[in-house]
DNA sequence: CGTTAGTATTGATGATTGTCAATACATCCA
DNA sequence: TGGATGTATTGACAATCATCAATACTAACG
């Protein structure tokens, strides 16, 4: 095996991602950042988090994702639950209908 | 279909994200910004990362990421050619051995 | 040469995921 | 109260993915 045993530098905290890359990633960490990541990893849900980001009121009825994203319902439905359990947005019904606004902190 | 018909008004640059959610996406750019988060989205790849980015001289041989990470060798093999076709890493051969190393830049 | 050791590829498999049709739930309105 | 409309859930299916065993490729070293 290759050796090059060196103490691990510490990293320069200003660069960009020092929060996610500045030490070893342990395996439980490592689960939290990647389901993070992977809730971004499909076009749909970015293409609904840039709609909320230029929304008027920054928020969205979920009957207002259906055809400019071109998916069924039920499609859209799924993937705002997505969004939702990763803390990106949140949903509130008024009447009939049910709004999704960003976790902008979160983001 | 509730009615919110409004102008889009334009996005801080300066916030956080601008970049990505500055103007609403089109699906071809989602496509492209999605398959970047996925290339993040697994546990193992970000530990890849995060030993790449804490390695001394910045960089580790392929034989170095199976034990710590408790993956088979062709495992870490195909891990790591993902991440590069994403191109956040490029390995380069010496002798027997291949040293990974990060593309800063594109992270 | 042949052997040894590090890495990549192939093939197979179980798990996860994105999607839609069908259906259930919730709210408004006549 | 009953129909109409918006949203969520369920079930099914195809596609993708993470993983490993087996194997091929590559380089060093006798």
């Amino acid at each position: 095996m290759a050796q090059r045993t060196a103490p691990l530098p510490v990293m320069d905290q200003g660069a960009c991602c020092s929060s996610v890359l500045g030490s070893p990633l342990e395996a439980a960490d490592a689960d939290e950042l990647a389901k993070g990541f992977a809730a971004l990893g499909d076009p749909v849900r970015l293409r609904v988090l840039s709609m909320l980001a230029a929304a008027d009121e920054g928020e969205v009825c979920v009957c207002n994702f259906v055809e400019p994203l071109g998916k069924s319902q039920p499609t859209i439905s799924h993937q705002l639950r997505v969004l939702s359990e990763a803390g990106l947005v949140h949903g509130e019904r008024r009447g009939k209908w049910v709004w999704y606004s960003l976790d902008r902190f979160r983001l």
